[in-house]
RNA sequence: GGCGCCGUGGCGGAGUGGCUACGCAGCGGCCUGCAAAGCCGUUUACUCCGGUUCGAAUCCGGACGGCGCCUCCA
């Protein structure tokens, strides 16, 4: 099996990956907080781990990818009180859209998605254990985690503790030992519609704690890759990191791996900035094909500029693989061109290095596009169902009686002579959405791409 | 202020110490009734200043610029 390399944000350089003694693979990333409707942003990260985890299965491993869905947070209870409704009410109801939004980039879901309602239990026992061993303490119901009593606190962002700022002005912040110190569970407060029992009081989980429970309850500890969005990487991924070294003294994950933000126009996509683009409301627009197209078209780290025009750009690509597929037939590819296959994913071996791959694929495009005899589509199809693209290659939609009738008297009108009338019918079927091909073959209807 | 990332041709975007991706757009040509698609050709890039080297856009140092995190954020 060829060595697959990523890159880890702890040690700051590319590790290889490896697979646990049973050749299996688990990841788990960040998923949403359901207050809102999710937006471009957040696909992100999710496209990326579906992708990551297509790509590794092809390389024969048996991947398990975990996206938790947290369902208890501030901002929920915010948005809900704000709204006049149940925050469990709100909170299921943004889970199911975001089910829904994520169902139509038509990539499949995640092996599991927990909630972090459901995980209290785990939750809890994960606090008592980091209690039990001193490095968590209650005061007034919350508890606390002692953060300078890990001594490798600071190793997952790279930062000095002492240099960190000293969080004032934080809630919470005169009943800490030490203002670095973050909330694993939060007393109950007025006007908090969810409680939970623990051995300290009633409450709710704080954040952190949360994705260190579920992660370890659906993979153990110590598995392969823990993924998100690099703005994850301090606090949040800094605090799960600690927690379970401290209470299982034991890493979480082998390898930190974090994506690049969405940009719009010169800032980062975010709710705080306010520039969001809801998800859904892109893949209406433009289709799921270009926003994928739009995300592997750049390095996963890198941030990535979104806007109208990056668009426009990813969907000429899927209408250039598209039209290339087209014209290939049913079987096994040239060996001639098995090279440019191969380095496809020898470039996904690299760091997930998506778009140098791509470069691959349209370098095997042009090589098909150029042969006379009929060209196999079995490695192009290869290639772009690691992509989640290989509806490309699927036999299009046949079009209505309508346009062909449209079509066969366009054809008598160029047989008569008339082209003004011929180039008419064109323009008409044009509006109906399928655009004629000219070839020795005779005329072609093709959808135009959305 | 601290930490990190980045600065590539008209635009987007990879990558390598020497062989100069890929896509989009433009222009010219072939094909076509005209187009579209495709193919061929085409303006040849690496922020700036030092250094290392036979040779650097690629390594090192510095400057300038941009972004992210340090507070909720994918």
């Amino acid at each position: 099996m060829a060595a697959i390399r990523l890159y880890d944000t702890r040690s700051g350089e590319l590790r290889q990956l490896v697979a646990s003694p049973d050749g299996s693979i688990g990841i788990y990333a960040c998923g949403p907080t359901v207050y809102g409707r999710i937006h471009v942003g957040n696909a992100r990260p999710f496209v990326v781990n579906s992708l990551l985890k297509r790509f590794l299965a092809h390389e024969g491993h048996d991947v398990t990818l975990v996206v938790n869905i947290t369902d208890v947070n501030d901002k929920i209870y915010d948005a809900a009180r704000a709204m006049g409704v149940p925050s469990a009410d709100l909170a299921a109801e943004m889970g199911a859209h975001y089910i829904a939004d994520t169902d139509a980039l038509g990539l499949g879901r995640p092996d599991s998605e927990p909630l972090a309602s459901e995980t209290i239990e785990p939750i809890v026992s994960l606090i008592a254990e980091l209690i039990e061993r001193g490095h968590a303490y209650v005061v007034d119901g919350d508890v606390y985690f002692r953060v300078r009593s890990d001594p490798q606190y600071g190793s997952l962002s790279r930062r000095s503790i002492d240099a960190m700022n000293q969080g004032e002005g934080v809630e919470g912040a005169e009943r800490k030992e030490d203002p670095l110190d973050f909330a694993l569970w939060k007393a109950h407060k007025e006007g908090e519609d969810t409680v939970w029992s623990a051995p300290w009081g009633r409450g709710r989980p704080g954040w952190h704690i949360e994705c260190s429970a579920m992660a370890e309850q659906k993979l153990g500890v110590g598995f392969q890759i823990h993924g998100g969005g690099n703005d994850l990487v301090f606090p949040h991924h800094e605090n799960e990191a600690a927690q379970t070294r401290m209470a299982r003294d034991r890493e979480l994950a082998q390898i930190w791996m974090h994506n690049g933000m969405l940009q719009f126009g010169e800032e980062k996509m975010a709710k705080s900035v306010g520039n969001v683009m809801p998800l859904h409301e892109v893949l209406d627009d433009v289709g799921r094909n270009a926003l994928i197209m739009l995300f592997v078209g750049a390095h996963y780290r890198q941030p990535m500029a979104f806007d109208d025009m990056r668009l426009m750009e990813a969907l000429a690509r899927v209408a250039r693989v598209r039209d290339a597929a087209r014209g290939l037939v049913d079987g096994e590819s040239p060996a001639e061109m098995r090279h440019l296959r191969d380095a496809f994913f020898e470039a996904l071996r690299q760091d997930f290095n998506t778009p140098a791959a791509l470069a691959a694929m349209f370098d095997w495009i042009k090589e098909a596009n150029k042969r006379e005899e009929p060209v196999g589509r079995a490695d192009l199809v290869e290639m772009l169902a690691v992509l989640g693209l290989q509806n490309l290659a699927e036999h299009g939609s046949e079009a209505g009686a309508e346009e062909q009738e449209l079509l066969d008297q366009r054809e008598d009108a160029r047989a008569a002579g008339d082209y003004a009338e011929a180039d008419r019918l064109r323009d008409e079927l044009r509006g109906h959405g399928w655009e004629v091909r000219d070839s020795s073959a005779g005329p072609e209807l093709v959808r135009v791409e959305q």
